[in-house]
DNA sequence: GGTTGAGCTGGAGTGTGCTCCAGCACGTAG
DNA sequence: CTACGTGCTGGAGCACACTCCAGCTCAACC
């Protein structure tokens, strides 16, 4: 089971062990020799967990947020403030990879033009 | 000397020294004391550095870049490759980055609903 | 009933990227 | 001439996020 999940959330079972030790992911039951039942519904939330992940919140964070849920919808507003801080990080993340593009384009168009040079000399 | 560039560059004196040790910076010339006198370049060259860095390109490829460019003109070629990797790398990451702006835009308004129902009862 | 394969636990180890420190040299101000 | 500020080196230490391992249990197939 737990390896399933593995290889369809893209995590290793290691990961997904330390995910639960550390609080990111919520212990699932176990079967009668004590092995991880999953449900479905995990792989969408380590699928958010991941983008969370891919886009800078810290684990500290990602292990509160996931606490939050855990208690259920009177987390709901904390939530969401975190959410909308996080989103206003992601905003500016983006905003540098912008200019980064865009710099790094300019570049390559120079780099170019004198290579052109080289090859004409 | 590097107490000023550290507060212009928004490192340290210990990153700086710790960027010249791996060869991110070029060692600069000293003086009669032993002490390093910067260029103003290097300003330029440290905040191409941070964008990199901030847009995922890992150490070892810094160092690799910084090292052709150490080399001059005849790594034009190479470097400019470097950059176009990186540039497909940072594109794709900019993707999920919108992608996440909008599920979190998402996820806040769907918080805010429940929310306005959860003053509601 | 023994071998194989998956999973279990607790804890140690790893890679990355800094960050901090001891112990010393230098130069200016009082 | 002593105190203070700044800088120097080499090396140890740290935070983060995993990753790996020994030694065990369990179920199933031959």
């Amino acid at each position: 089971m737990i390896s399933e999940v593995a290889t369809r959330s893209g995590l290793t079972v290691d990961t997904l062990r330390f995910y639960e030790k550390i609080g990111l992911i919520a212990p699932p039951p176990r079967n009668h020799a004590g092995r991880r039942i999953y449900g479905e519904d995990v792989l969408g939330w380590i699928g958010f967990l991941e983008q969370l992940n891919a886009t800078g919140m810290k684990q500290a964070e990602r292990i509160r947020y996931a606490a939050l849920r855990q208690q259920g919808d009177a987390t709901l507003s904390e939530r969401r403030e975190m959410l909308e801080a996080h989103r206003s990080v992601v905003a500016q993340k983006f905003d540098l990879m912008k200019d980064t593009l865009a710099l790094m384009d300019q570049k390559v168009a120079i780099y170019r033009d004198l290579e052109a040079n080289v090859i004409g000399n």
